[in-house]
RNA sequence: GCAGGAAUGGCGGAAUGGUAGACGCUCUUGAUUUAGAAUCAAGCUUUUGAGAGUUCGAAUCUCUCUUCCUGUACCA
């Protein structure tokens, strides 16, 4: 029998579903393995070879774990909410919904696209997946829970003193004992300090009001980015280069009321938190960066008045406290409304104009154009804290609204953004450093300073004067200690109707959160999914769209009474809500109202293993770890990192195909040819040309229209294109689909190819011709299996010889290493020298023959599937137990030394392993072949490693 | 600018400080075959981005430089 991949692989998925091979149990004895991939959003273009990378990985380590003796959770679902169904629904009418299931199930879309299905696609690689767990963000069963979690961040606040949330009755409590004097909480800036008869006092709304600004989710006006086209607000991790991530659409600053998320509360053990992970130090770091945690101090400095009545501060936060004498003005962010305040008379109109002007560039102007250095004088001076000088204030657009206060004290000797302004305005650059030329440019090395001309600070070095100088200023109440965190608080309102509905409605303008038993609050139906004419959220078209509290339903707008039935919210939520949690839905799906039982999340915990792309390093991961953290302190979840460990895929690159055509001609030249003519390269789809980078001249023609008339210049008969690495993208030709490589080479060759590929991490490009190698392996793994014209099954019960058992457990030995190292296309090698040394060998022992089989069903599972159960087995080969490394089969009784000359080996001589450095160096310096490499010299050393190597110097 | 990572044949890539180029693709030759495919056998790649240092010995460790990738940025 022939290996008939198609046939094999067919029969052993449908064995897998049938007999439900891969659903995990939520008791057992054995220790528990849970491996994740990042699920996939499913769009209607469908699977490429690249996508399945990270899934393969993460299989071949499932299927591993299941070998060593593990209880493994793998499951997979999709992150079904998200703009590009929204977009595709605007565009033909089609609901979401639809066609959402058709790409996940697959079918055909109303504009008659075959559409495979991402379930069908996976399917024919052959995961071990567990989809009797299956997740789908977009099912109201599933974002009932999201709602839910939602609620709870409303009713919770972050209580600094205990360092974690806090149910947000313990606040109210505390306020009515003792006002809000006392708490150390993470709230809003703008929270004005009350006494406990106050707090009692005030109305309900007015107590709802306040407690809004200590909730983890909160209501509050806020700058946003406002992207026009696609009609939404859009978070900072969704703007890349001042565009929007989707589309590059361009996005601008604008005021609205917005729900937010309180992340900033978390920003310490965010940072914290990373330490105790195992993730790559480039992802740590990026969400090190994005925290954008710095030490330092917050400076008030008064500003001068004569006016006594209306005195102003400037707040102002430094990482350089100890360079405080060196301040000779500050700068303030021209939005700051305080500008406004403290500007006179006389500077008005400039202040007015620049403020005007800076208003007027966007986001992106701002960031390309950060060499033009500008600014205005508003008139006011500060006062100095310590030498009580006047400092006078500007206003500069380099001073960014959004981060500290607004304003800084700027130290021009110290700080070269300072140094350039303070050049320009022909303001004074007082030195505080010694020993340092600052004629040319600021000086910021931290680590050389010496502090000079500063008072109580003079001959301190960098962190002792910081020390130094915020003691002093707390002294004189001018100052404190403060750490500042670039981290903002993360807006959770999206202007769209693909995602999950808020369980929310309005009471005189005052939220009021939907309970549990209540949820879900699902999507109501619409008829266009554009905003409404009045710039209201898509939601504002439903008619059915209140909520009545006496029934708890969702009842039609036209009974809206303001008693009992009220306005529900029209945001829906952003796109990383439903992944936030996604990880923890997987632990248990059986229960009727979907929760997860407290048993299913403490005996699976955290995530031990995470594979998926690094693209996520400040979104998805960062959202998952706050929520894990905020349940965690609600007491819901024993773990506080969702990821334990993870690994990012390196992204697949597609190998493009260019054909060369002769400028301002019909006319192609075949690659060797190409630099006789003016060429344009143009690009051709990979899945026409061979392994050779030949393609036939009429398969072309036929390919579209330009091609058909052309005219072809060959090369020796062949015409060859170019090849060059590119994105793999529709627009390139060079997507490569995995149905097609499945049903060419079977899955277990996809499978192995895609592992074979390179390191597991690294970017690589894909080139379909290599695939034939791993190909070959296969098919000769299962002619070790086999013999004779008709292939029958031959494997015996001889006694494996040494040569056998060397190879067998030189083989467990590499692979077992590579698979705890992540080094998979290591291990493929192995298994082809181990299949080569076999097939040389001629073994036929059942002894070798069955644990290779385990070794590789982790990669190419199909064929171990078959072949297991030819050699008699009735078991699934996932039952069985990972061959166990003896030591004593690899013991070797003599080395092949390679004899080297001043560190250059030249021969090699074979010697017993137990020879004396001192045998093995007469017998090396004896052999002819030394004397001959020697000539006339004598050596000066001869060193021996044993076991290792020979090295004669001199 | 800052941070993280990388650089090895025609290509993808291997190498606990110890025989550089494993394994595979491509190419060449031979065997088998009417031919092709498949299979089998053999061959091809001259030294690890550049320079210095440590070492008996460096792709590997240290320093300097170059190039590339990824992330991030008037962050005070």
């Amino acid at each position: 029998m022939k290996y008939h991949f198609n046939e094999i692989e067919a029969k052993w998925q449908k064995y897998w579903a049938d007999n439900g091979t891969f659903h995990a149990s939520n008791t057992s004895d054995k220790p528990k393995y849970y491996v994740l991939d990042m699920f996939p959003y499913p769009s209607g273009a469908g699977l490429h070879v690249g996508h399945p990378l990270g899934y393969i990985a993460s299989d071949v380590y499932a299927r591993y774990k299941r070998l060593k003796g593990f209880n493994v959770l793998h499951p997979q679902g999709y992150d079904s909410f998200g703009l590009p169904a929204e977009q595709y629904a605007i565009q033909t009418g089609q609901h979401p919904a639809t066609t959402t299931k058709v790409n996940i199930e697959g079918g055909v879309d109303n504009q008659g696209n075959v559409i495979a299905g991402y379930r069908n696609q996976l399917d024919k690689i052959g995961f071990s997946f567990d989809w009797s767990r299956e997740v789908r963000t977009s099912d109201p069963a599933y974002y009932k829970w999201t709602q839910w979690i939602f609620t709870e961040l409303y009713n919770a606040w972050y209580n600094n003193d205990s360092n974690k949330a806090e149910g947000i009755d313990t606040l109210v409590s505390a306020f009515a004992k003792a006002g809000n004097e006392s708490i150390n909480a993470v709230c809003d800036d703008d929270v004005t300090i009350f006494t406990a008869d106050e707090w009692n006092a005030y109305t309900d709304k007015e107590q709802q009001a306040i407690l809004l600004k200590y909730r983890l989710t909160y209501l509050a006006e806020t700058e946003v980015n406002w992207c026009p086209a696609l009609g939404t607000v859009l978070a900072n991790d969704e703007i890349v280069n001042g565009v929007s991530e989707r589309g590059g659409h361009p996005v601008v600053r604008k005021k609205m009321t917005q729900w937010s998320m309180r992340i900033s509360a978390y920003a310490e053990r965010l940072i914290q938190g990373l330490d105790t992970i195992d993730w790559s130090e480039s992802i740590k770091e990026t969400q090190r960066n994005w925290i954008g945690k710095s030490v330092g101090a917050e400076v008030e400095f008064k500003v001068i008045s004569n006016d006594s009545e209306k005195s102003h501060t400037i707040p102002v936060f430094t990482t350089r406290p100890d360079t405080i004498f060196g301040v000779s003005f500050m700068t303030l962010a021209p939005e700051l409304e305080l500008v406004q305040e403290i500007t006179t008379p006389e500077q008005k109109e400039a202040v007015e104009a620049y403020i005007e002007a800076t208003s007027k560039r966007s986001e992106r102007e701002r960031m390309a154009d950060v060499k033009t250095i500008s600014g205005v004088f508003t008139g006011a001076y500060a006062e100095h804290p310590f030498t009580k000088e006047p400092v006078p204030v500007w206003i500069g657009d380099y001073v960014l609204a959004g981060y500290g206060t607004g304003a800084v004290m700027a130290v021009p000797c110290g700080d070269q953004r300072d140094y350039d302004f303070a050049k320009k305005f022909d303001i004074p650059i007082p030195n505080v450093f010694e020993g340092v030329d600052i004629s040319e440019e600021a000086f910021a090395d931290k680590a050389a300073t010496v502090i000079a001309n500063s008072d109580f600070l003079n001959g301190l070095k960098y962190k002792k004067a910081v020390k130094l100088a915020i003691y002093e200023l707390e002294k004189i109440g001018a100052g404190t200690g403060k750490t500042n965190y670039r981290l903002r608080d993360a807006v959770f309102s999206r202007q769209r109707y693909w995602g999950e509905p808020f369980p929310v409605y309005y009471v005189d303008g005052m939220p009021k959160m939907i309970a549990l038993e209540h949820l879900p609050v699902e999507l109501p139906a619409i008829e266009k999914y554009l905003p409404t004419e009045d710039g209201a959220p898509p939601l504002g078209r439903a008619d059915v769209w209140s909520w009545d509290t006496t029934k708890n339903e969702v009842v039609s707008n036209d009974l809206i009474d303001g008693k009992t039935v009220f306005p529900l919210e029209l945001n829906t939520m952003p796109g990383w809500a439903g992944s936030s949690w996604y990880f923890i839905k997987y632990m248990d799906n059986t229960t009727d109202d979907g929760s997860v039982p407290k048993e299913a999340l403490d005996y699976w915990g955290n995530v031990d293993l995470y594979i998926g792309g690094s693209e996520h390093g400040t979104g998805h991961l960062l959202y998952s770890r706050f929520w894990t953290k905020f349940l965690h302190d609600r007491g819901y979840l024993g773990i506080d990192e969702p990821f334990q460990k993870m690994i990012n895929q390196g992204m697949i690159l597609g190998t493009s195909a260019i054909a060369y055509r002769i400028s301002g001609t019909n006319t192609y030249v075949s690659a060797g040819l190409k630099d006789q003519h003016k060429t344009e390269g143009i690009h051709i789809d990979v899945n026409m040309v061979n392994a050779s980078d030949e393609i036939d001249v009429e398969t072309l023609k036929n390919w579209q229209p330009q091609f058909k008339d052309a005219e072809f210049i060959l090369d020796e008969g062949k015409f060859v294109v170019g090849r060059e690495v590119e994105k793999m993208s529709k627009r390139w030709y060079n997507v490569v689909n995995p149905d097609d490589i499945c049903n060419q080479y079977g899955a277990d060759t996809l499978r192995m190819y895609e592992m074979f590929l390179g390191p597991l991490e690294q970017a690589k490009p894909w080139n379909t011709a290599g695939i034939s190698g791993v190909h070959n392996f296969l098919k000769k793994l299962w002619r070790l299996y086999h013999s004779g014209a008709e292939e029958a099954f031959h494997a015996t019960d001889t006694a494996p010889t040494k040569e056998n058992l060397k190879t067998l457990h030189k083989t467990i030995k590499k692979v077992e290493e590579d698979i705890e190292n992540f080094s998979f296309n290591t291990s493929v090698s192995t298994f082809m020298i181990a299949g080569n040394e076999l097939a040389t060998q001629k073994c036929t022992s059942r002894a070798i023959l069955e644990p290779l089989l385990i070794l590789i069903a982790p990669y190419a599972p199909h064929i171990a599937e078959e072949l297991w159960s030819k050699l008699g087995h009735t078991e699934s080969i996932s039952e069985a137990p990972f061959p166990i490394f003896e030591e004593k089969h690899l013991v070797e009784s003599s080395k092949n030394y390679p004899i080297s000359f001043n560190g250059k080996m030249k021969f090699t001589l074979e010697l017993p392993l137990d020879y004396t450095k001192d045998q093995i160096e007469e017998v090396v310096m004896a052999h002819e072949k030394t004397k001959q490499y020697l000539g006339d010299r004598t050596p000066k050393k001869v060193i021996i490693v044993p076991g290792k190597i020979v090295n004669i110097v001199g």
